[in-house]
DNA sequence: CCGTTATTGATACAAAGTATTGACAAGCGG
DNA sequence: CCGCTTGTCAATACTTTGTATCAATAACGG
């Protein structure tokens, strides 16, 4: 099974395999965000749903962020952005020009991360990484908007 | 020499270096972070100096993070913790039971960074990691408070 | 000592949430 | 199909972590 981009059933899917009602506010929420390519924040949504409100966005992300089904990335300067979650373990790429947010999985941070454990006192119990570039379009473009 | 952990005068010589006028404020700061042993956050010194802005607080602390003397880390849940910072380039060991921030420094890092460059279409501009465990005395006494 | 100008404290505002609460509606138990 | 329980909702207030504004002040340079 290859692991695509989660279509709104899927999310909904998600949302109910955690035992959670399936409320309209729920099922628009996750419309939304399925129809987004890029990578939103919270209000972003919340602004686009009139009728929901902004604590219903915010609890609905957090349940699909715990779900799996949605990653929150940090930018650069701390503020956080939603995107779809498309594989299991993988970190991020983020375009400091144009926000884009590609999902990567490489060898050498496994590596990395079992050299880390090994040489660490304690466990290891989790990590955050995101990797911050100028995107090949951005590059070309002359670093656009 | 050998890089140790700042001293108020360091935090001093680290903002005459970047043009800064060293006012009353800026040495309370830098005296009230150079005293904790343990990462903090910026509400907390601004608490302990009554007299001092709540802004000039973070003002200095940015002041702090920009000239390199002050680590801005984010703990698990999202939220920063500052620590004073004692080497060039490194990453932070967090432990995840009593908030204690490590730094380190691990070839593995480095030579992931490398691989990614190498791997990653544009350039990369910059990064983010940080590793959370449980550290030695949590795990031992059985992850206390 | 004096003037310039960075810096300050107060206050307001902003972004990103979380907590509370009364209303509602989903789903179950019959 | 009905009623009840309980999850969920919208609205609102509050919290955390800052940033912007602005008049008053105090550093530093001469």
């Amino acid at each position: 099974m290859i692991p695509a981009t989660p279509t709104e059933d899927d999310l909904i899917a998600a949302m109910e395999d955690r035992g959670c009602r399936i409320t309209q506010p729920r099922r628009d929420i996750a419309a939304t965000i399925t129809r987004r390519r890029d990578a939103f924040s919270a209000e972003e949504v919340a602004a686009e749903l009139d009728g929901v409100g902004r604590a219903t966005v915010y609890r609905s992300l957090r349940l699909l962020v715990d779900a799996g089904a949605l990653c929150k990335t940090t930018m650069p300067d701390g503020s956080p952005r939603y995107s779809l979650d498309n594989a299991r373990h993988h970190h991020h790429l983020v375009c400091v020009d144009c926000g884009r947010i590609d999902e990567f999985r490489h060898p050498s941070v496994e590596r990395m991360l079992r050299a880390m454990s090994a040489d660490v006192e304690g466990e290891l119990v989790g990590h955050r990484l995101e990797l911050y570039r100028r995107c090949g379009a951005c590059s070309a473009g002359g670093g656009s908007r």
